[in-house]
DNA sequence: TTGAAAGCGCTAACAC
DNA sequence: GTGTTAGCGCTTTCAA
């Protein structure tokens, strides 16, 4: 069985609240003991019992994070990214991170009041905010720690990080406009998501702002996997006037829609242009690599990670809402419009 | 603060014993007891202390997974899907996951070793396993509970869930073999995993069965990553005589070697063939798509997870060593060898 | 410098 | 059917 501080204080001679200070580095001990205490700590492998110096401290050093997950193929680079930062920043400071799945919804919101009121983990980090988003709602009322990655359509007062997706879409658009495109085309995602109402709406006002047209059949929604990607890419093409350019809301979909638009026998990049969003590893190794918005997800779940540390202790935070510009990053799936129209 | 059974005890205007009783479903308490505690509990919204419950009974309801990092760019969808599988099923037995991220070596076992003194977590789930697997010999000796996505290159007696790597990867031999190539390029994954050394022998052996040559320069290796297929692949196409065919041990491999073929104008499943491993949900939308070998790793997951727990609670498991066998899922990536030599 | 004792919130053996 | 009591392993007053 495991040592406990009661195996060291009948070992050393000494009671286990010696025990315990000595190992907590009081500095009511004195050295010898300390010495000796640690020594043979050492030498009977001791470990402390986390829950029990947990049910006493009344905290958990662990960190909850609930990933939404829809069907059971859950399988989005973005995430296992976001976890090793969070995983990698944690470590550092000596958290744990508890993991669990949920589909949104009340079972999800459940989930969130459970481990908030049976004191499982010290604070939350919410990922993919929703525009109205309960999670966050709940967590504000009972002042429970959390920060997100993402903020909600009303600008609320709570920790958070985020891209600037407005102006990382009118980015992508000037880029294509650059280009010569006119007719762009624009692959969303659900507008539940609080980026996706962001992204549509920088793609929107840029494109009005260009007076270029914008017609609705040119909008089609994904739910951000690759086979929505190839669906929505298939409808835009099959337009009596296809776009020349497709935007696509992350770097998963933009992968679908190239492979519909080769499928077609079209050149990416030359027929049809294509942007995404992320830059996740594979952008760049694409074919044709992927023009994209870079979003820096390991460093956003490591500070993510760190705030909530800082809040969870107490400590001051230099910046408690973080928007982060995206990059664009140009690569070959973008390329001048093949036939130049209304200009 | 949280409510606690005392507060319910001086509500009720019984004993914390009964309280505790009721709420556990005991038989020696009476009916209108019980109903009467769990209104009040119900009403004072009260959660159970996970911690203090856990002191108590000497168990965490909680599952490790220590997750192989290697760089912070660590966005394989493999591991998403499997942290679903495993979450998911989780969730179902009432079990909560810890997650941490770690590089292989020293400090990943030290976190296992951390972690199971602590008694942090009720048992562990290994991902990966290697040739010589430390984590499993160090589980093992100290008799903790665990199961293993894949097997270790002696045979040791510990529940494991695998695939049949050496088949599968003769089905894909076969299947090239087929279609007439007979110059098969093998893009591998570092032999400190395991299954990278079944592989291999599959491809091999099956090679040496069909009498075909394998030149050293024929087997490049790579990380698993799509920027190492792309590279590795480049190294093929480079060489005098370059393969037709390219069998790659991971769909994500496959991407990057795809990628780079298109990029020398070449095309894939004409010019030369490219096979997978894992069918990864993106493998379908790929340009062409991912001829590969179908690897359950939702399924995977959930039933590691569900073997664990039965482990946990000392149920009898119907089988402690399951192998599946790998399904050969044919798509454009692999096509008929453009020359045939040598037949 | 050290130890006894209380208590974190809960469960369970035992007595009534 | 219910309460008393002890105890899970640890931290932390308080007293010596």
């Amino acid at each position: 069985m495991a040592v406990t501080i009661k195996d060291i204080a009948r070992k050393v001679g000494k009671s286990i609240t010696t025990v315990s200070r000595a190992l907590a580095d009081y500095d009511d001990v004195s050295p010898a003991t300390r010495t000796r205490v640690r020594q043979v700590a050492q030498e009977m492998g001791y470990v402390p019992n986390f829950t029990a110096q947990h049910l006493q401290k009344q905290q958990s050093d662990t960190l909850g994070l609930i990933l939404p997950t829809y069907g059971p193929r859950f399988s989005d680079p973005f995430f296992s990214e976001f976890i090793a930062g969070i995983g990698n920043k944690a470590t550092l400071f000596d958290y744990d991170v508890l993991v669990l799945t949920r589909a949104p919804g009340e079972s999800e919101l459940l989930a969130y009041k459970q481990k908030v009121q049976s004191r499982r983990v010290d604070g939350f980090i919410i990922v993919r905010t929703r525009r109205d988003d309960q999670r966050i709602n709940y967590l504000r009322s009972v002042n429970f720690p959390f920060v997100a990655f993402g903020r909600t359509q009303e600008p609320l007062d709570y920790p958070y990080v985020d891209e600037d997706s407005v102006s990382g879409m009118r980015m992508a658009v000037d880029h294509l406009y650059a280009l010569g495109h006119r007719r762009i085309g624009c692959i969303y995602s659900p507008e539940l998501l609080n980026f996706s109402v962001d992204r549509l709406h920088g793609v929107r006002s840029r494109l009005g702002e260009l007076n270029l047209s914008m017609p609705a059949e040119y909008f089609v929604q994904g739910d951000l996997t690759q086979e929505t990607g190839y669906e929505a890419a298939n409808i835009l093409l099959g337009l009596p006037e296809p776009p020349s350019a497709m935007i696509c809301f992350n770097d998963l979909m933009a992968f679908g829609a190239m492979s519909a638009i080769q499928s077609k026998g079209l050149v990416v990049g030359k027929d049809i242009s294509v942007t995404g969003f992320d830059n996740i590893p594979s952008a760049e190794y694409s074919h044709p690599p992927l023009t994209t918005l870079f979003q820096p997800v390991y460093q956003i779940g490591a500070k993510v990670c760190e705030m909530l540390i800082q809040i969870i202790r107490d400590e001051p935070l230099e910046e408690s809402q973080i928007t982060l510009k995206p990059e664009l990053i140009i690569r070959e799936s973008t390329g001048p419009a093949p036939l130049l129209k209304g200009v």
